[in-house]
DNA sequence: ATAGCCCAATAACCTTTGGTTATCACAGAG
DNA sequence: CTCTGTGATAACCAAAGGTTATTGGGCTAT
């Protein structure tokens, strides 16, 4: 007893008629005959009299005419359901959004992509950007808003979305807040406040010592945005963020970076994992965002 | 999307794994591969993520499974409605039983068979047993108890049930009430009492006139069993009726004919109408009934 | 490392089945 | 009494669903 089985018993049940009902199906007449022979001879029951004319349902044929229609009914709208999920009128998806972009650079591409696909929702899945790039990795996370570690972008799909410029951050009354710009060279003996583990500016950073041939002084580690800048402030150490992160009223001055280090900010999923509909539109959307930015 | 692939599709989901889901489907893998690769197709979704080990189901996936097991639920439960029907756990069909039959023959074999088979329905069709027996001929009616025509039940299924023989009903104190037994010829004057057209009683009658080369004066006509008695009694008439369908009480006089008249009740069905299992299950419940009580 | 294993994908092939055309048989209408 | 409409049947064909054999990628254990 399968679909199409019932299908065509309910068209035939609705003309009355072998023939027509093959014209409404599309096929053949002999097809019809023999379909609703087969679903007869499964149920062991007859289902429509041919001796009548115009050939008449059995009372068994009317209970199976009724259950057909729902099942039919059913599968019909367990279809639409699907096709809603493929036609992104229903579906979510998964994004990591560690707190940096959290705060700066995701809020604008959600709204727009709100806006385009009113439907679709997004799970955000906080941690460092290091972190969730693994969770990406391990197709834990469908895709993720993170910066970009140092290296080693191979083998996952990205956009980079933005790039944006560390600043040296110091307490207000620090001496070397008056200067221009400053080196690491300067800064090597200062404390430093630095992310935690997992997080990409924590590991950009102790790269840019590392290639500068110095050792950084880690005073403290935090996961904590405004811990950083709220440690920075009371002069627990100094730290390294994006410009556009610390504000005039953080009681924090910023000097530039000599040489300048900068920081990527993208978007990255795992290029051999599937992706829901509704996160490929998500990338699809952040692809014409930049590529209409520029 | 059809119920193959989506009983595929559940299993797989529930083992995890295409091989072992396969094993319990007793087919082969690659062919588990290749439904659900057509199943996702037809959707445009992916359904199962492949790179995980155990697979896991997709975020559609996960709905698609609740809406196959809800259609494959639907689909089992119909078809065990209609095994009920096959097994004769359900059903109904139709029967005439004219008043006579009703009155007499029928009580005993409806309550033997409602006691074999509680739960089948019989749905009672009034009416004389000529128009019955063309209504089972036009297959308007399943079945009939009736009395047999006098001729012709050529085309017709028919089981005899038993035989009655017809005497003469006299009111009490008419001037023929003490004869040991009657022929038409003694009877012919007399004024007659019938049944309605369509009735088998009266044509019966009529018919065993016309074969003794006599015409009976038919005073009145009526299809209530009852009025015939009354108007007997009355001295309205003369009438005949089965010998058990008069008794003392009923201020009437039976006297046999002679030569003997009898009539024979039966079951009658159209041999060439595919009858539901209940009432194929009532026949054959019929024919066993009269093998056992001969 | 690497050999071995598990497991899904793929290829090539076979069998069943759903569909086709042509034709027949039969009932009912003009 | 032929003609028309309609379902059954026969013979045949193409596609679908299934099979076995094999490949290849990712883990695990040595």
């Amino acid at each position: 007893m399968d679909l199409r089985e019932l299908e065509y018993f309910v068209v035939i049940c609705e003309e009355k008629n072998f023939t027509s009902a093959a014209e409404r199906l599309y096929i053949s007449q002999p097809a019809i005959s023999k379909t609703l022979y087969k679903l007869e001879d499964e149920l062991g029951l007859r289902l429509i009299n041919r001796n009548q004319k115009p050939v008449a349902i059995t009372a068994e044929g009317e209970v199976l005419l009724k259950l057909a229609r729902d099942i039919i009914a059913q599968v019909q709208s367990a279809q639409n359901i699907m096709d809603e999920y493929k036609k992104l009128k229903r579906g979510s998806f998964t994004i990591a959004v560690p707190p940096m972009t959290g705060a700066y650079f995701f809020p604008p591409l959600f709204a727009g992509f709100k806006k385009k696909y009113p439907s679709l929702d997004m799970r955000i899945i906080d941690g460092g950007s290091l972190a969730s790039l693994e969770a990406v990795k391990r197709e834990e996370i469908h895709t993720g808003l993170i910066i970009f570690p140092p290296k080693d972008m191979a083998g996952v799909g990205n956009i980079p979305v933005t790039q944006q410029e560390l600043v040296v951050c110091l307490p207000a009354d620090h001496p070397l807040a008056g200067q221009a710009f400053l080196s690491l060279q300067q800064l090597e003996s200062e404390p430093v406040v630095l992310y935690n583990d997992g997080f990409a500016l924590r590991s950009i950073i102790l790269n840019a010592y590392a290639e500068a041939g110095l050792t950084p002084k880690i005073e403290i580690s935090t996961n904590q945005f405004l811990t950083i800048k709220a440690l920075v402030a009371k002069g627990a150490g100094i730290s390294f963020l994006p410009a556009i992160a610390v504000n005039d009223t953080d009681a924090i001055v910023t000097v530039p970076l000599e040489p300048q280090l900068h920081v990527t900010i993208g978007l990255v999923w795992n290029p051999n994992s599937f992706l829901p509909p509704a996160c490929k539109a998500f990338i699809e959307f952040v692809q014409d965002y930049c590529a209409n930015n520029k």
